[in-house]
DNA sequence: CGAGGGTTTGATGATAGTCAAAGTGAGTGG
DNA sequence: CCACTCACTTTGACTATCATCAAACCCTCG
């Protein structure tokens, strides 16, 4: 049986935003099913016409962009609530691709319902703008950060970014929180090699800023490895979820 | 007297998607003036709460964002048909600055009038929605760009992008283009210092690959400079104007 | 003619990449 | 239960790309 919109585990997490019953609604008439992947899957395709799109319900995942000459860009990182697959529903195709990295169950939509169900409510149109915007946003700061960042103040960027994610979804206790990921997939989304990238966090592990290993990441003072990355921390801001 | 939506002369171009009746008077009635502005002047600021958002009308400019500590990535370049501040419109905030180049005109919407507009016409908002997705689009490739490949790639990469963007509005003629930014704005969208960008340039000058000198860039075959940025050319898309 | 912004060039050095190999731990099969 | 493999992490040595520093050059402008 698949999780109803109404009874979505995600809506009781403060980040989120309160959804209208009608928007519930809509939106549960929106969402066609669940799938379950496993860790690994590969869940769309860069430049593939794929006919659904997703929310990430339960597990994490990346998005990243592949050159002809195989090296590897990481777009970012999957949590649940993320919205996935925003551009083939509006531009009819992905500028990257998808891939899970723990297991997932992923809220299933039709992209030939996507139209319909923008111009059905207009609120749900401008949640999906807001989170493209978002999503800019985020992507903005990224480029910011491998332009211009070195390497230490970049992992401490990008862990704190991590970090503050997870804190906002409540994954956050004891000031550790799961990063199921790889140093070569951290390595791949700062532009670093993995060498560099390793030596780099045992740099911060040596410095009691933040140590990851075994699949988490254990941060106990964020201004400071926000300091060491030389970033202003923003308030959160709570999102929608589609 | 300001420009009317209905003469707009961008909309002559092949490029920008035609618009209905019905679109030309929704966006007209939004337009609430242009702003004339001179080269160096700033438009937007990063972080503030601007009360009114724009489309490019003529000229260039640029967007960037400012570290702490002085360092500046320059996100990207803005052509005429550019829309501006959809972060302010979206988010109440700007993620970055964006100033004019050249001497600019800008058509002038409030954003308090944003909500309405966009609830106003779904096919308006889904034109929104659409840049949103196209400018995240572009971002993941910029990205991957300074993330991924070398300088001379590198370099090469951002001057297909501009002259193809260029040559989508009609402003290439005899396989060149104007281009009136500095070396320092380029080297600061990859994340290269002055010095190297220049080495760089006068490499793909002396390859007979691009030439850049007096805010004029030429480039007589573009697919031999996208052979050394290793990138494949995805068909150009038509896209909708604001 | 001098000043200033931008471009160009050369010399030097540091950050980060590459190469190679060892260490660690989980999972598998004999 | 003990090799053995495999994927990932860690470390060391060497290299190269790119940053920094400095100075010259070129134009336009007052």
């Amino acid at each position: 049986m698949t999780t109803s919109c109404e009874k979505c585990p995600l809506r009781k997490i403060d980040f989120f935003d309160d959804m209208s019953q009608d928007e519930v609604e809509k939106t549960q008439r929106f969402k066609s099913g669940e799938l379950v992947v496993d860790a690994g899957t590969p869940i769309l395709m860069e430049g593939s016409n794929a006919p659904q799109i997703y929310t990430a319900l339960r597990g994490m995942g990346l998005r990243y962009k592949l050159l002809p000459d195989g090296k590897r860009q990481v777009i970012n990182f999957i949590f649940p609530g993320d919205f996935i697959g925003l551009q083939a529903g509006m531009l009819g195709e992905m500028g990257h691709s998808v891939e899970a990295t723990t297991n997932m169950t992923l809220c299933v939509f039709d992209r030939s319902d996507f139209f319909d169900f923008f111009r059905g409510s207009s609120s749900r149109a401008f949640d999906i703008t807001w989170i493209a915007a978002t999503e800019e946003h985020f992507l903005g700061g990224a480029l910011t950060n491998v332009g211009q960042r070195d390497a230490i103040s970049s992992v401490a960027w990008a862990l704190v970014m991590l970090f503050r994610r997870a804190d906002a979804l409540g994954m956050v206790h004891n000031d550790t929180m799961p990063l199921p990921f790889k140093q070569q997939d951290l390595a791949d989304s700062l532009g670093l090699s993995l060498v560099h990238t390793n030596k780099t966090l045992t740099k911060l592990r040596d410095r009691q800023l933040a140590a990851w290993s075994d699949g988490k990441l254990t941060i106990h003072d964020l201004g400071e490895l926000a300091q060491v990355a030389g970033m202003e921390l923003e308030p959160v801001k709570s999102r929608p979820l589609i």
